[in-house]
DNA sequence: AAATTCGCAGAATAATATACGGAAAAATCT
DNA sequence: AGATTTTTCCGTATATTATTCTGCGAATTT
C-alpha cells in the first residue's frame, strides 16, 4: 500500500507546511504557484504529510473577544496525589475540561500550567472550585490582560 | 453592499463555528449535514462569520515533536522600560521573533509571559540572549516536560 | 401590503481525486 | 564501470465532488 517508514521532509515538503499552517484554507493550485509543483503533485504530498502525522488536524482560529471570552488565566497548580493511577485520573479530568486550553507539566516550583478560557468572573470561580475537588492543593492564578501575540506557527523556516 | 451591525449569532452560528474550530477542512456539505441546512446556505453563514471577524483564520496544527521542536518553553519577564513608544518597539521586536508563540500581559510580578518553542539548548540560549538586548531585566524560565492538553477550542457550546 | 430576511434548488465554475505515461535518479547485475 | 532494471515523482488528462452564484419563494417584520 504506502511506505510505513517516513521519508525525511525535503525542502519542498517543509515549505508546503509552512504554507498551511498559516492558511489552511488555500486550494492545492494556489499552494502549487507558491511552490513551483502542480496541482495534484501538492495534494499527493499534503495526504503524504498527513498520513505520517506531520499535519495533526485543521482548525479555524475564533475571535474569542467577540465571543465572550474575556477571562483568559494561567493557572499554576500543584497536587499531593503520586499515585501514577490517580494522576492519570486527574489529567484526563483536566483534558476533558473545555475550560482548559492548555495543560503543560513544567519544570520548577508547580507540577501543572494551565490556560484556562472563562467569560466572567463567576465561571472561573467555578472553574477553580472544580479544581479544588480534583485534589489540588496549590494554585496561583494570573489573570492575561492583553494578548499582545497568539500563535500556533512553528518556525519550520528560519533553519 | 453588505450589513455593517453584527448582528447577534443564533444557535446555528454557534453550531458551525464550533464544527469549524475543531475540524476547519470539513465541506460545506458536512457541515450541512450536521446542522441541517443546505450546503449554499452553511456557504453564506460562513462568509459572514468571517467578514464579521468571527472566525480570524484557518490553519494547520503540526506535529511539534516530529519537527523538532523539543524545547518548549514558558519565559516570564520584566523590563524596566515605562516609556510608551520604548515599550511598543519592544513588542513589536517580540511579536517579530518567531520563536515566540505566545505573549500575554499578565497580572503579577512580571510583565510579560512568553510561550517559546525552540529545538534544543542552543537556540534557547541565543533566544535568551536576544531577550537581554531587548532591555529585559527579569526572567524566569520554565521547561515545558510533557504536553498533557494543546488546544484552540474556545468552549462556545457550553453555554 | 410592502419590504426584508432567510432558506432551497439548480446551474456554472472551480477544486479535489485518480489514473496513466514518462523522465530522472537509485539500485542491481553483469 | 557500464548497462539494465526498479523506483520515485512529476505532469497531463479526466472524472468526481465541492464551491459559488443566481433566481425564486416562504415566512416574518414593518
Amino acid at each position: 500500500m504506502e511506505s510505513i517508514v517516513n521519508k525525511v521532509l525535503d525542502q519542498t515538503d517543509v515549505h508546503i507546511l509552512d504554507i498551511l499552517q498559516k492558511e489552511a484554507q488555500l486550494s492545492n493550485t494556489e499552494i502549487a504557484k507558491q511552490v513551483n509543483l502542480s496541482p495534484p503533485a501538492v495534494h499527493s504530498r499534503i495526504k503524504r504529510l498527513e498520513s505520517e502525522g506531520y499535519i495533526i488536524r485543521q482548525v479555524a482560529i475564533l475571535n474569542q473577544e467577540k465571543l465572550g471570552f474575556d477571562l483568559l488565566c494561567y493557572i499554576f497548580i500543584s497536587t499531593d496525589i503520586h499515585q501514577a493511577e490517580e494522576l492519570h485520573r486527574l489529567e484526563r479530568a483536566l483534558v476533558e475540561m473545555p475550560e482548559v486550553l492548555e495543560c503543560q507539566c513544567l519544570t520548577g516550583e508547580y507540577d501543572y500550567l494551565l490556560k484556562v478560557a472563562n467569560k466572567n468572573r463567576k465561571d472561573l470561580q467555578d472553574f477553580i472550585r472544580k479544581l479544588n475537588k480534583l485534589g489540588i492543593t496549590k494554585i496561583q492564578t494570573s489573570l492575561a490582560l492583553r494578548e499582545v501575540k497568539y500563535s500556533t506557527v512553528l518556525p519550520i523556516m528560519e533553519t
